[in-house]
DNA sequence: TTGTAGGCGTTATCAC
DNA sequence: GTGATAACGCCTACAA
């Protein structure tokens, strides 16, 4: 009876739990946890947990994580949160992680490799489980290390050359290329690609897909059609569409790396007196939200956010609970949504 | 000697530094930690940083925190990353936590009673220090209780009724003040406002506030002109607009709760054939990102949503760090950003 | 089936 | 200034 605590709230330990059911503290560990249940007596098992419920035990995980070297907790890294890619992709994740039990802790990176490095670091240090990284470029000296010294990861909407790290990503090639038959039924038989950074391999991917696409559809494979963008932003866009107006290029549609470069796209257009879609079509990837009420709304290839993010903490999970099988990598289905951003092509600018 | 680990890779730890520095562990503890370093002789100090360096040593802060019972992590209660509202304030928050040595943990409740309860709880066994929320409602059992317990908390973007919990919000008031003033000024005289849910404290204020700059104005302020919204979405403002065309109500100006409300229109204006700004102004509240970009483009309040979070995370901290120091709220100053969705009165439409 | 004991890596509190 | 010791809360051989 005396057992009673007057103190201020201390959250109760194995030890109370222990003492207030008349048994040893190892014996409560026993009876809480499932895969050790089996070894105590089932009515033990029953006082304990109703002991248990009664005094609001609630396990520590540090102390846990502290004696099994297991934090439960995943990284995230991300180049910018602010990016409407990246939320649905997040909440997918945390679809999966958290029923396992797991938390994630994100990280923006601002595709700084320095600040990548330093936060990966501070990640590591509080003994992170697992990696789930967005901003692997082709070349990425720190995720080889990583991998080398065993660091478990997974990578979504990027891969990293000559490496057997699994990743998630939606199937690049497939979305250009259905853009490009769309664009090539309009009649557009001059098509631009302003293509995100070479560096990074969802670039790359896309941006040979684009010129495969266009030499099935029977159309002139023009490298002056295709600028590059330094980074996946609106401004880089801009920048690179102007420098295709500007070299004289000739074109009546622009396939973007992705939303963020069409949008630059957009203030091109308006820059510029161009009208979209009756002199210029724009197709973007992504399909970000409120794509539709955009000033035309955009044509762009959809990928499944948050299926990408679900098949990823999958991926990252069964790395982490069955280390021996070698991991898969997925590539998800896209399609294309049509809007009002690409029209028939206006032969006169030609 | 015998003291060297053949051992694959197991990071080293204080021992293993004091070992390797000839010294006690405890000494290492004391020269490596900053506020204990001036008890240890400088020479000392050195030589240890110099081996931990050399070893690559990385302090463990679980153990760290078993030992301090402080966790160096708080939570971040949103309802739903996916709102762009949020991840600029996310990103202010990470700003200020991570150089001062913390991190977040992020959790999504779709504004469910239940769901949040329940990741609550997951925040608090895993020890969080203190919560950034949200999601608060004007009357918010579970937020009292926390509050009652002594969890530090600060609220974002909200406030709960008769308690003394700190907020950081944006200048509500302000900012329907300058819609209102903003239409009337361009002959608007019904103005009607599809407000947020009148169970947050943002919801009320925003009504009130518009309810205030109408009069002011020397407008009639008529109640029904004014719609709630069940939630802060698009859905929900296009419902709301309907309903109040559907009941006849003359208006030729709307000033939304938010921004999403606001898009909600959008949808309503192109089913219905009404034409924005022409026959019908409207003005958002948050000025999310890409409103330049919409059809047309949304004139919109804008708050600092960067800095909300920095000064929400400074706030935390502060009564994380300072316990006794009676925490203040801030009231952040906003503005209107003027764009195409605004126009002069069409009269006809009365 | 249950109890015992030791330790995970760190820090706090003593001594010396 | 530094060393010894204990303890944070939990888990897990091992013993009983």
């Amino acid at each position: 009876m005396s057992s009673n605590r007057p103190s201020p709230a201390q959250p109760p330990t194995l030890r109370d739990v222990a003492e207030a059911a008349g048994v040893h503290p190892a014996t409560v560990s026993r009876a809480l946890n499932p895969k050790t249940r089996t070894q105590v007596g089932a009515e033990t098992v029953r006082r304990v947990q109703r002991v248990a419920k009664a005094l609001g035990y609630q396990p520590n995980p540090i102390a846990r994580s502290l004696k099994t070297s297991r934090s439960n907790t995943i990284g995230l890294i991300i180049p910018d949160l602010t990016n409407p890619l990246f939320p649905p992709i997040v909440r997918g994740i945390e679809s999966v992680l958290e029923p396992g039990g797991y938390s994630s802790l994100i990280v923006n990176t601002d595709n700084d490799p320095e600040r990548e490095r330093v936060k990966i670091e501070s990640l590591r240090s509080r003994q992170v489980e697992g990696l789930i990284v967005a901003t692997a470029r082709l070349d990425h000296p720190l995720l080889v290390e990583l991998h080398e010294q065993g660091v478990r990861m997974v990578l979504v909407n990027r891969r990293v050359e000559d490496l057997e790290i699994p990743y998630v990503t939606a199937d690049d090639v497939t979305g250009v290329t259905l853009a490009v038959e769309r664009l090539a039924r309009l009649g557009h038989t001059r098509i631009a690609h302003l293509s995100g950074p070479q560096t990074t391999s969802t670039g790359v991917a896309r941006a040979r897909a684009f010129r495969h696409a266009v030499r099935d559809q029977g159309l002139e494979d023009d490298p002056s059609l295709i600028a590059e963008c330094a980074h996946w932003s609106e401004a880089d866009g801009a920048h690179a569409l102007r420098l295709l107006l500007d070299r004289g290029a000739q074109f009546t549609a622009v396939v973007a790396g992705n939303d963020l470069i069409a949008l630059g796209c957009y203030d091109v257009f308006a820059e510029r007196g161009i009208s979209c879609p009756e002199d210029m079509s724009v197709v973007g990837f992504n399909d970000m939200p409120f794509l539709d009420k955009l000033r035309p709304a955009l044509t762009s290839v959809r990928i499944p956010h948050h299926d990408i993010g679900v098949e990823a903490a999958h991926t990252l999970l069964e790395c982490i609970e069955e280390p021996a099988r070698p991991p898969r990598s997925l590539l998800l289905p896209v399609s294309l949504v049509v809007r009002d951003s690409t029209a028939r092509a206006n032969e006169r600018r030609l």
